[in-house]
DNA sequence: CCAAAACTTTGTCATGTGTCCTAATTATGA
DNA sequence: TCATAATTAGGACACATGACAAAGTTTTGG
């Protein structure tokens, strides 16, 4: 019953931090705090208004501050939107950080523990509305889409471990193949389980389910002969 | 080898027609031609340069007319975004109505022929692109939201008419639940191995994992009792 | 305490936007 | 063919936006 016993380990709920702010040089304290007071009502206004509604005016009336002084500290808006989603994306990273470093404990209880906290995460309201603009602002801004790039594979890291734990033998692009589609999976939850949508209430089950097709995919996954990785059992070849 | 055999099944590549027209009332077949080719240069722009490009006089530039024409035929924006996803997604809703009625087939290989089908679609510009501005939209505006929902439903179709032949005695909540883990499990992959995104090249191995992974789902889940959906062997209570 | 630096306000500018209106032009059917 | 409806062009309006400049006000460190 790993499900259950994983139950008992989410001694940690996850709960991202709205922004994680990139050390700053000068500037006088009262300067950082409203660099903060601005990004942070910039993130309220992404997520309850989206992207189009997330104009240097609103932004400013939303810190009762005048166009000016927000013009100030962030001299363009493309320089806002940079910024805040720099550091929402540094919060996620953050989070996921020391995540999956539970020795002892293993790998399946920590491929369901990581599961858990994904799925719980992409419940909230915070990532169910940022992340699809996070995915529709890669399409189109470099930025956007380095930066997004850059958290998955931050994602990755714990979920590579544990499948090379559980399939030594496997070549590193098949782990890494196995981590993207694990990702990918809970990823594409977000549209239909996440916060306010036709299916949140039964995240549990989905939870049960993913967790059930992880596992068993990373035990019995066989790579393709001739498909793509042949270097498989050994670099034979050149 | 069922996916070997997937392959030669695939007779027919999905290749989603960009927009699927209502039939429209009175008008000159100029005006209707004029409408079409609005709605399409939309369509363009939409997905080369995003939702805010998409602009009404944008439109008629690439339309080579003036804007006082295009407003006559779309009096407002909200007219002509409306039109366009209702089109666009409808072009979608009609490529999956007679998707998988392939009698005689086992359900393994309709199931494996279904998301060949879905995930070489992701892999088109077009998908990639356009449904995550839909999720976009859709957490903020309700008529795409059910607009998307509807969409949804209708791809669950086949999948549950194959998961309850593999799997009859199962609730039907159960069935669903499989099948919206399968539909967003393949969503999620838009992210990663979409049109340019970084996994793009591997999209067929994430296709043989996503096969396996969901025939051995399908075959194998076992509801938790309790969870949710307790008339799975018959409805004892009440 | 008090200059210097940081912060904030106030006002302005050019540009892009959606919408509307009226006059030309074109296509259609009786 | 030709009157009528449908389509297109052209222009105008009010408004929102990003960016900027030049003053005030506040905070800080010496």
């Amino acid at each position: 019953m790993p499900h259950s016993r994983a139950e008992t380990l989410r001694f940690k709920t996850i709960t991202v931090a709205d922004l994680a702010f990139p050390k700053r040089e000068g500037g006088y304290t009262k300067g950082h705090a409203t660099r903060e007071q601005i990004l942070h009502a910039a993130l309220v206004i992404l997520i309850k208004e989206g992207y189009t509604a997330l104009s240097m005016r609103r932004v400013a009336a939303a810190c009762d501050m005048k166009l000016g002084n927000l013009t100030y500290h962030f001299r363009t808006r493309e320089d806002l939107v940079r910024e805040l989603l720099d550091a929402v994306i540094r919060a996620y990273e953050i989070e996921f950080e020391g995540l999956a470093h539970m020795p002892g404990v293993p790998p399946e209880e920590r491929l369901a523990e990581i599961c858990g906290l994904v799925l719980e995460d992409i419940t909230t309201q915070k990532t169910t509305r940022l992340f699809p603009e996070l995915w529709a602002l890669a399409n189109h801004d470099e930025f956007v889409f380095d930066r997004v790039k850059e958290l998955y594979a931050r994602a990755r890291v714990p979920l590579i471990e544990i499948i090379r734990e559980m399939r030594p033998e496997l070549s590193q692009a098949s782990i890494e193949a196995l981590a993207v589609f694990i990702s990918a999976s809970m990823e594409g939850m977000t549209m239909f389980a996440g916060s306010d949508k036709p299916f949140a209430s039964q995240m549990p089950v989905f939870e049960s389910i993913a967790i059930q097709s992880f596992i068993h995919i990373v035990r019995s996954f066989e790579p393709e002969i001739g498909a793509l990785g042949q270097q498989e059992k050994a670099g034979a070849e050149r």
